[in-house]
RNA sequence: GGAGCGGUAGUUCAGUUGGUUAGAACGCCGGCCUGUCACGCCGGAGGUCGCGGGUUCGAGUCCCGUCCGCUCCGCCA
């Protein structure tokens, strides 16, 4: 059996015997003599086979091929000099000793793989589909430890503040509000389904209300929408809860829990505590609520400048309510006209009727090439000069319309303009922690004429606010709410909860929520709140984009062990895939062949 | 549902203005090689150029359609 692991070996067994276990991880050779690297799960060592040992392993280990699985046993050996040059390996750790073999089992021989591990490959249609192969690449075996890591740390930290990991139940009830729900079809009672959680949130309230006070879990959640590099149909949160608290205790804990994570994962202190920013800011300067601060292109408001210009566009809009913004891309003025065409599409898409913007060749506003600047003033020019600390060489770029939407539109350029110019290479490093606090409670949704809740309906507003959302009074409630922010990505969010079923009642009818649907969806957690629920609230983390973000990757497929592909399906299983037919008999439903069959 | 990018050997890619038999590297197969570690050297096999249609004397290349993948928008309380 197995004496090392392949990382093990070094100057000081020389002499002992050893045996290992692995996969073929190369083989070099010689006819004569021949090395194999054999690799296992913790690093590689080289096995010498010569014919003076051993003549039958040395005869049998010319048989071998890349990821064959074998034993190894043998003499450790000090790697020789030869003609006065050293054959040691600095690349490896084991690259001081050598393995001397003299016996080589073959435990399992393997075929060709369809891909070769030591070569990146861009078909991720073939990575997946061979999952269990890629998982072998070192970047994927070391983001799958880095995952195990991650999450240890949370889980270990928040067990050392007295949090108590509870199961909460993925044969779940569905939801009216938020995401699509995965539906599971009751075969005990047919034409009744379960919905798989979009998160425990209403568990980990009634959790509260049995008093755990303080609970966590490493939960899978289930959302039943279109895919993206960060998001998958079935993705994992750290979900966490606490009775008797406040905002600045969650913010606290989950300040600690990051931490413990980043120095388990990366192995570097993050400092303490993050910034914070309101949401109004946050929207208002970057036009983000998660806003990417590692570069400077602040959103400026230029309203009070235009609010009588003769540039109708500008000043109509500030007169009906609206604002002009800006943002200054230092130093962009060189844009392309494809460019510059692509950040209109944007605009557009997002709502505008076009993108004005100013190429500033020099810093005196007669030498600036716009479609715009012929319309202003020059009071006005050298106001907005000021203002946006226009010099030569600079690009502005304008959005008018209402606060929001001005502010969205310019945040969506604001990023794009930034990757066009580089300005996050060698930003790497850079970790830009934020909280995000003050969140509006509602927004209305202006296609359905209805509020809907910006985080969920169980968001605690501010205490100034509670006698306003009773009132019926709807614009501008702010809701006990908080994001943490890193980098422009969304890595978490919370909120302290309503616990009061007179308050949960007033913020459903908010929502448009009838006395006899909120009963029906909603009974059993407004009941739970006359039994004396205590305060609580809470946050989730999203483990997988954390993990991302340490690893360095893009996309959280890369730390998902078994990922579905953009459609949403596993490709090494296959699945979705029909059923059949006695199952779904079983489940009294109608397959679509046999809806196909009667239309 | 929409937009963009992509699809050529097992893999990663190149392929000019439409022009001979579609190439390279790695991998694979065979041979040689006793100190390599991306071993080296010699030889070989391997292609529905995603699919369908069109233009043309001639299409990997141009046009139309379609499928698939990825990225983004919508969507994601």
């Amino acid at each position: 059996m197995r004496t090392h692991h392949c990382n093990e070996l070094r100057k000081e067994h020389v002499g002992q015997a050893s045996t290992l276990v692995g996969w073929v991880n190369t083989k070099r050779d010689h006819h004569g003599v021949i090395f194999i690297d054999i690799r296992d799960r913790e690093g590689v060592t080289q096995a010498v086979f010569r014919p003076e040992e051993n003549p039958e392993a040395a005869k049998l280990s010319h048989s071998l091929r890349t990821e064959d699985v074998i034993q190894v046993t043998g003499r450790v050996d000090e790697r020789p000099v030869i003609d006065g040059d050293s054959t040691v390996n600095e690349a490896i750790a084991t690259g001081e000793i050598e393995l001397v073999a003299s016996d080589l089992q073959i435990i399992n021989k393997a075929e060709v793989l369809p891909f070769q591990l030591d070569k990146d490959l861009s078909n991720e249609d073939l990575r997946l589909s061979h999952r269990y192969l890629d998982l072998r690449r070192p970047r994927m075996a070391n983001n799958i430890r880095l995952r195990h890591k991650v999450t240890k740390a949370a889980r270990d930290f928040l067990d050392s503040q007295g949090f108590v990991e509870v199961e909460t139940p993925v044969l779940s009830k569905s939801t009216p509000e938020g995401a699509r729900d995965f539906l599971v079809p009751s075969r005990l009672h047919p034409g009744a389904f379960y919905a798989l959680p979009q998160a425990p949130q209403q568990y980990k309230q009634l959790l509260m209300v049995a008093g755990v006070e303080k609970y966590f879990q490493i939960a899978r959640c289930f959302r039943d929408e279109d895919l993206r590099a960060d998001r998958q149909p079935e993705f994992t949160q750290v979900d966490v809860e606490a009775s008797f608290t406040d905002p600045e205790q969650v913010i606290s804990l989950i300040e600690g829990c990051l931490a413990a994570m980043f120095k388990a994962g990366r192995g570097t202190d993050i400092p303490l505590p993050f910034e914070r920013m309101s949401w109004h800011d946050a929207m208002d300067l970057y036009g983000s609520d998660k806003p990417e601060r590692r570069f400077e292109m602040k959103l400026v408001d230029l309203s009070k400048i235009f609010a009588k210009s003769g540039f109708k566009v500008f000043s109509q809009t500030v007169k009906n309510g609206g604002v002009v913004k800006a943002i200054n891309a230092k130093g962009f003025a060189g844009i392309t006209t494809g460019q510059v065409d692509k950040l209109t599409e944007i605009a557009v898409t997002h709502g505008a009727k076009g993108l004005a913007y100013i190429q500033a060749r020099g810093e005196d506003p007669s030498t600036w090439r716009s479609p715009i600047t012929k319309f202003f003033s020059p009071e006005e020019l050298t106001a907005m000069r000021e203002a946006m600390h226009i010099e030569e060489g600079d690009l502005v770029l304008f959005a008018a319309d209402k606060w929001q939407a001005a502010s969205e539109i310019l945040g969506r350029i604001r990023l794009e303009a930034a990757a066009m110019q580089n300005l996050l290479d060698g930003k790497d490093d850079i970790l830009d922690f934020l909280w995000v606090l003050e969140f509006p409670l509602l927004e209305l949704d202006e296609e359905e004429g209805r509020y809907i809740a910006v985080h969920h309906p169980f968001t605690r507003p501010v205490d100034a606010d509670r006698a306003k959302l009773e009132a019926g009074e709807y614009d501008g409630l702010r809701a006990q709410a908080y994001d943490v922010v890193l980098n422009g990505h969304e890595l978490g969010g919370g909120s302290i909860r309503i616990h009061e079923s007179d308050l949960q009642r007033a913020m459903f009818t908010a929502l448009g929520i009838s006395d006899e649907q909120a009963a029906a969806e909603f009974g059993h957690i407004l009941e739970a709140f006359q039994f004396g629920a205590p305060p609580h609230g809470g946050i989730a983390l999203g483990l997988d984009r954390i993990v991302m973000l340490i690893a360095g990757e893009s996309s959280i497929r890369e730390v998902i062990a078994f990922p579905k592909n953009n459609k949403g399906m596993d490709l090494m299983t296959s699945s979705p895939a029909p059923a059949e037919p006695r199952q779904l008999r079983d489940l009294r439903i109608k397959s679509t062949a046999q809806d196909k069959a009667k239309s």
